[in-house]
DNA sequence: CAAAAAGTAGACCATATGGTCAGTTTTTTG
DNA sequence: CAAAAAACTGACCATATGGTCTACTTTTTG
């Protein structure tokens, strides 16, 4: 109802979302103010002009794409319950986010630099959807621990960590790959993933899943 | 010998600090390129040829504030041995690095800016002194393994995530404060503080010094 | 205390950049 | 197929910004 023929396959659409893949590469290596639309324009080939035509604004395409970055963060995290077994599902939780880091490293450099200046474009979303999200988190994690079935871990730093180490490997890659002599590969972000979720879970007092040892 | 009358709490020196400290705020708020001259001038309340005068150029200003912030990082970790304690020496690393996150917060939001766009300015200093640090620092982890007082964990990783959950509470300080409902104050620190030696530590099998149990 | 060095500061400029406009071409649709 | 809608694009402009130049004032020093 909304939209009618944008959403398609139309040319509109088509050119909308080499628009956004252009600004997402942009935008993480120089930040908004350090992006202009000439850059965008020449990493998408077409005309500056033709961007301003799709977006109102360089500020309605950074809001644009910063949504578009907040729809990847979905998880089955999301849809958790008390009756889960918490080792499984926050190991699949960090192998989720692990694999973000690996496959949409940029949309993570985006959203780290917008929190890192104050947040201003996402302040009224972690203000409201978030909080309700990370309440709905905790409130599960605290009922595991009721349970007795993980060791009573303030939940929300628990969340806070695994953020931390999981974004850690896309937002600092520069300097990981210059600590290791090389940049991650497939094998090196599975083994990564392997460190973190032992990590985590030793944290909790639980035992790595078998999918998750060696 | 190189300065004489610069370095001293001569007019001069204590211009170069006062920019520096109005560079430091600015830079961690907008970022290299969303900064002015300008900006940074009204900031130090001197006018902004002033500035140039002391700074060759924005970039030279950055790099000088770059450096100062590295010098920061130093710490007793740096100076730790085989034959110290991991678990304590550990502990108190961690606490020296969310100390450093609590007081100074816009020098590492700088250094996270830096490397997340691919640490232009920091690569050479990644590819030298700082792979020695962390080789000297391995070295001596996987010494504390091989003696058999803590569990055998990739020493490159570990020190990843000491970093990643430390320095997270200032690079993410706005996601964190709507999370709360409130900004982090020392005591939230120091229970966040706790938090994180608990995971370090139970990671690496390692019983938690007293001085930081409750 | 006079000369030199250091510090202060307004005027000015070249460039880069976000954004508008007006006109053209292409695609869709009744 | 013609009219309308969507897509495209070069020319243009106002503004912001990094940086220079020149001249003046204050501080240091022999």
């Amino acid at each position: 109802m909304a939209n009618k023929s944008k959403m398609d396959g139309s040319i509109g659409a088509k050119n909308k979302q080499i628009i956004l893949a252009a600004a997402e590469k942009a935008f993480a290596s120089f930040g908004f103010k350090g992006t202009s639309v000439q850059q965008i324009a020449d990493e998408a080939q077409l005309p500056k002009t033709n961007i301003l035509y799709y977006f109102k604004s360089k500020q309605g395409l950074y809001v644009a794409l910063l949504q578009d970055i907040m729809s990847l963060w979905n998880s089955r995290f999301d849809r958790v319950t008390a009756a889960d077994d918490p080792a499984e599902s926050l190991a699949d939780y960090v192998a989720e986010k692990m694999t973000m880091s690996r496959t949409h490293p940029q949309a993570s450099k985006i959203f780290a630099m917008e929190v890192l200046n104050g947040a201003p474009y996402l302040n009224k979303y972690f203000n409201t959807e978030h909080v309700a999200w990370m309440n709905g988190r905790v409130a599960i994690i605290q009922s595991w621990i009721e349970q007795g079935k993980m060791a009573a871990i303030d939940p929300t730093y628990l969340l806070f960590h695994i953020w931390a180490c999981t974004q850690h490997y896309a937002d600092f890659s520069a300097q990981i790959t210059s600590l290791l002599g090389k940049s991650m590969k497939r094998a090196d972000f599975e083994e990564a993933t392997r460190q973190v979720i032992k990590l985590v879970l030793s944290g909790c007092e639980l035992d790595i899943p078998r999918k998750y040892q060696e």
